[in-house]
DNA sequence: TTGGAAATTGACCACATTGGTCGGTTTGTG
DNA sequence: CACAAACCGACCAATGTGGTCAATTTCCAA
């Protein structure tokens, strides 16, 4: 599986500061990127170290403090970062959908899936930002969380076309029950895929397995 | 909502050693056992801190080293006791009901909350069993995690009911968004209520409302 | 009341790791 | 060649680690 070329051609405009960091390499980049959200992902904001950060990305310590300086200001690049990513390759595409819930996780998927081959760690991150409890950047990080969950919400469940559900039970019971079931499902899958190089992952084969949960959904959940 | 008194009366004789734990007054074994189980499952194995074990639980360092040898054992130990209390207060009932995938769940949510009154953490710990990746214990915790989940699986989904399913669509699809989506379930319940003191959960209002959710699920995966 | 054993304490150990610094070296470029 | 920016990694004080042990408290039988 080839990586997608078009994913995340990032603004960089939008991210004030690290101009030491802008200027560096794509792959660099993206190593340290992905270095530090799989450190933060696998052990939260306190426990993360910034030795194991420089270790895995393959830089050193010096590097990295030269393109942030602190654990901090990293760990809150990364959420305005993921954030960015996020926004401007998942939800605002799903937005333009404007369909039902399925119709929107189908295409959510795809999109998914390209963002995963370059930022592995990324949904991780993002999952774990939503349990991180330390102190010392609980104030600042519950801002920017806001700022995610609300667009998370807003992308996938707002303005949402409920009239194709089944009408002999609560829509709101068959929304959560797909989210929860969809939500696992995702979960489930980066597990099974977290072991393999990225080349040998047959997105379509995944996508294909993805869209049979789909029409099972469809049929069950759905006025036929 | 006071403590179930018939939970988890248990059976010392399969544990082996730990001879001067299992002599303590049940009060300080639970707060011992909590704060243990509480530190592993939110820290993982290596960055489980024993300084944090013994200042949750109220006791020495001292104690806790006396009552076992190592981290090591201490977490082998909560490994055993978690089976015991899982298989005898939550498996072993389930499998009496040998019903369809719905009815097993609604019996075991009911004993899962008993269980989780007495140890809020166990659950959490045995998720983040699943998910440990020490290189210090992975030889014999996977031993120890295999019995847990051939247990868990044989007796929640061995030996399943499928004809109430409706015939339409794979059961087997079926079966995994149920299980999917109610696992799903089992965890925001537990994080909506784990700010929250015991007395004040009220734990029929959770059944009743897990109970409208099992209900839909009935009436869209089985037959009419 | 007393004596000895068991339970319990917390200061302490050697060692590892922490976020971060800084003097020096390499690299890219005009 | 020169100069600046990028980069390195040994180093720092501070903190935390799993585990120990001499001293103290608690307990109960005699």
């Amino acid at each position: 599986m080839q990586l997608p070329t078009n994913v995340v051609n990032f603004d960089w405009g939008v991210m004030i500061m690290h101009e030491n960091f802008v200027g560096l390499k794509e792959e660099k980049r993206d190593a340290i990127i992905n270095a530090a959200l799989q450190e933060f992902a696998a052990k939260g904001y306190d426990l993360a170290s910034t030795n194991e950060i420089v270790r895995a990305a393959g830089i050193s310590k010096g590097a990295l403090f030269h393109y942030f300086s602190s654990k901090r200001e990293l760990f809150f690049f990364l959420c305005d970062y993921v954030y960015e990513v996020v926004r401007r390759e998942f939800y605002e595409q799903i937005g333009h959908c404007q369909g039902d819930l399925l119709t929107r996780y189908g295409r959510a998927a795809r999109l998914k899936g390209n963002v995963y081959l370059r930022y592995p760690p990324l949904f991780g991150f993002v999952k774990r930002l939503a349990q991180e409890k330390s102190a010392e950047i609980a104030g600042e990080l519950a801002k920017k969380l806001s700022h995610l969950t609300e667009a998370g919400y807003s992308h996938l469940l707002g303005n949402l076309d409920e009239s194709l559900f089944r009408q002999d039970v609560p829509a709101g019971k068959i929304r959560d029950l797909i989210v929860w079931a969809l939500e696992n499902y995702g979960y489930r899958s980066m597990d099974l895929i977290q072991n393999q190089a990225l080349e040998e992952i047959d997105m379509e084969a995944l996508n294909a397995d993805f869209d049979d949960y789909l029409a099972v959904l469809r049929k069950c959940f759905y006025k036929q």
